[in-house]
DNA sequence: CCGGATCCGGGTTGATACTG
DNA sequence: CAGTATCAACCCGGATCCGG
């Protein structure tokens, strides 16, 4: 992208990071922490490889993104984490954008680990750490109480987890957000296993 | 801008943001509370004029932004206003960004009034509402303690101000964020008229 | 002067094919 | 797996023109 050379901190920001992608790239990574090549492709339907491969560079010559080696993924640097903010920050703006879903779009399971760090929130934070296991249909997510209040979201599979929730995202986010009692989440195919305090600890009021 | 097509907030909100200039109009609306073409023209250094006739069309259909007749002037519908956390949170990532002044990046006066709301902080909310006048070169700016611990900033000038500061925007901003003393800012042909205690209560840490 | 519309060259994006 | 190469379509930038 051409710089817009105005000396005004929102255009410096979007020279960096206003690209068509790039912040969606920066999402993916906010997500998964680290993530090769392919798994980015995965994540960004409809990107040109070309587009990633020109992004990528970017990101890395901006010091927002470094790769590892073995394996060869990419990660965000501090500057890169950074941006959880601002993409927390346009994310809330969106939710009324994102009460129809429209057939034509693609949908992935991982992506609705950012609204879980953004809306969840730990009822009893001194009651010790909780896990809850989140099974999407094509993506395994934990949930873990911070101690602050916050609620931590990833991609993975905890060892031990105190609860177990298992079913399509809108079912799942149904439940965690309060829209749905567990009842009328479980007659849309929803299950759930384990303790049901930590459900009550974590979902209900957004 | 073509859409994404992803059921994701961060994909959804930059179908509608996304575009090129989108957000620095918006950052133009929210300085100003109502603008014209023409200074929305002279507050975006470089923009073509179809890009901005196409962008407040789009603005429109998407419900940020209605124009009012006599005069025919631009201005934020609340879902538009809502977007100032947005810019402010692009703005707050973007601070590292503004070290180094670029000699043929272009400045506006205005621009200043964002990171004044942002980093402008009351001392003393319940001292009663205080006012300071900013005179920079092309572009008068009120303060305005809002009673809670912000300062609002707008462009414009006070009946009766407590206090009045004349100079450069960097001499300005430096003696806002507590960068240069009163002292310091003075010698670079800095003014300061009025209430000594109005600039300690405003200016400072940060 | 204000508020655009029109036109055109060039750069960016999107889609697909191909390669070490 | 991780890109590069190619090319058409589209968008952006710069200039000019136009109606009130």
């Amino acid at each position: 992208m051409r710089s817009y050379r105005q000396y005004c901190g929102l255009a410096r920001a979007l020279d960096v990071i206003g690209d068509r992608w790039t912040l969606l790239i920066v999402r993916e990574l906010l997500i998964r922490g680290s993530a090769r090549y392919s798994e980015l492709q995965d994540g960004l339907p409809g990107i040109p490889t070309n587009l990633l491969a020109d992004r990528m560079r970017h990101l890395q010559r901006s010091g927002l993104v470094e790769r590892g080696r073995t394996p060869p993924a990419f990660r965000l640097t501090p500057r890169g984490q950074a941006l959880e903010s601002v993409v927390a920050s346009i994310g809330r703006w969106a939710s009324p954008l994102m009460g129809e879903t429209h057939p034509k779009d693609a949908v992935r399971d991982h992506w609705f680990v950012l609204p879980m760090r953004l809306y969840l929130r730990d009822d009893k934070p001194a009651a010790g750490t909780a896990v809850m296991q989140i099974e999407l249909p094509d993506q395994p997510v934990v949930l873990r109480t911070n101690g602050d209040g916050s609620v931590g979201a990833q991609p993975g599979r905890a060892a031990n987890p105190d609860a177990t929730l298992t079913g399509t995202p809108d079912a799942v986010m149904g439940v965690l957000s309060g829209r749905l009692t567990l009842r009328q989440a479980q007659a849309r195919a929803l299950r759930f296993d384990g303790d049901v305090s930590v459900l009550e600890r974590l979902a209900g009021r957004a």
